[in-house]
DNA sequence: AAGTGGTCTAGACCACCTG
DNA sequence: AGGTGGTCTAGACCACTTG
């Protein structure tokens, strides 16, 4: 919506793959004729069209053209920073959120680490659990410094991302995800459906603001069975 | 090495960075300068600070600088296709590899699935074993279409990677990485010392030519409690 | 030879941050 | 006001592919 022509090229086309009209491997118009069909230059062309390319959308040839690469046959996303919320959304399945607590106050020596702040700075604290067709799948723990506007219960259960894009006036601007198997806690057994499964996966993830700020530290804590990553990564 | 400018001050900058002349949250030169430093333009400035961004190396903050990221504390890659050589000398660990098998023959029904080739063409199958301080700790399971140049155990106990990089005239552009977790096979106990742990991390890789033609798939199982996958993800 | 993407230039205007 | 990064332009030359 902003008056950025390259982003608003990107999401053109982005549209046109998910609704077929630029089906796998059909071949998109050349740099040039997108520059005329968008009335601007080729170098603003090539930058949405590097947008597709790292997005997993198309794969360029030099000499030849570019294609769109038939990717999202599993239907997941790149890997990145994608909200519960839009994953079942495109998973289509009948998922839930329930707030186990929500509270405001001094964070444990643990969480005052990971978040890299003192003992004396109280964070948010929400802790949830996800359910996906009826089976509780997913602990999330997430941590959240002093300086975000208030939560609620509701924004809780809907999406927590969605409504800071929408409130902080900085934004969000990268994260970091460790991955790591560990034994099952008596926490992880209390709210989950584990199924005797004696480990599960941890998801880390720090994210940052715009201003360099760490302002995020969670845990998501995946029933082993139902756990799946991706990972799209380009060659330099 | 190539006459590529943007590349050359990328990689002049990573090792800046990584050898320490450019330390943590120090201050990059501005674009502006660092054109007239390398003698070339902004915009070809602006592509190599563009790939240091992606690669989590620097930060870009809009009225102030770029400056160098504290990534590297867990010493990891950035999620990308990195070879376990690379990867171990990064940790500075005594990790060692054993070729179990090498061959050349038809695929199994799975593998040629998972490949999307046809049963009659033959496929190279590679599978190693790798050490971490003494320990067996992860089985890999390579498997190459056969239009690749021959393989040797000696390759396959140094880089398939390099050798691949050396000789293949059409280079490796894409991959897409699924991680899963799932109960050990008796393959996996027999070849691992998997110390009693039920499950294994499988990292599954889809490796894609630039002439976008899967040429390997292979898995990569890992005992849980050694498996460690990181992620850095810019927002937008 | 013509078309394609890859790289590069030398400008320009803007929004943002700091004095 | 001056410096910074973000965007954009209208050219240019190159390497590669195809007819």
């Amino acid at each position: 919506m902003l008056d950025n022509i390259y982003l608003s090229i990107y999401h053109d086309l982005v549209n046109q793959i998910e609704q077929g009209s630029l089906p796998p491997d059909s071949k998109l118009p050349s740099e040039n004729e997108l520059a005329v069909q968008y009335s601007t230059s080729r170098e603003t062309v090539r930058k949405a069209l590097h947008l597709l390319s790292q997005h997993g959308y198309i794969h360029k040839i030099k000499g030849k053209g570019s294609f769109v690469l038939h990717v999202n046959k599993f239907n997941f996303p790149v890997s990145g920073l994608v909200s519960f919320k839009e994953l079942t959304k495109r998973m289509r399945k009948k998922a839930t959120t329930k707030v186990i607590s929500l509270k405001r106050g001094r964070p444990s020596p643990y969480i005052a680490t990971q978040l890299n702040i003192s003992r004396t700075e109280e964070v948010w604290e929400v802790i949830r659990v996800r359910e996906i067709d009826g089976e509780k799948i997913i602990l999330d723990k997430d941590y959240f410094r002093s300086f975000i506007p208030p939560l609620t219960v509701e924004i809780c259960e809907d999406s927590i991302y969605e409504y800071l894009d929408q409130t902080l006036t900085v934004g969000i601007s990268f994260a970091k995800k460790f991955i790591t198997i560990e034994s099952i806690t008596e926490e992880d057994q209390a709210w989950l459906d584990h199924k005797e499964y004696p480990m599960i996966a941890v998801v880390r993830n720090y994210v940052h603001l715009e201003d360099n700020t760490l302002f995020q530290y969670s845990e998501s804590r995946h029933r082993p069975d139902k756990f799946r990553f991706v990972d799209f990564a380009r060659r330099a």
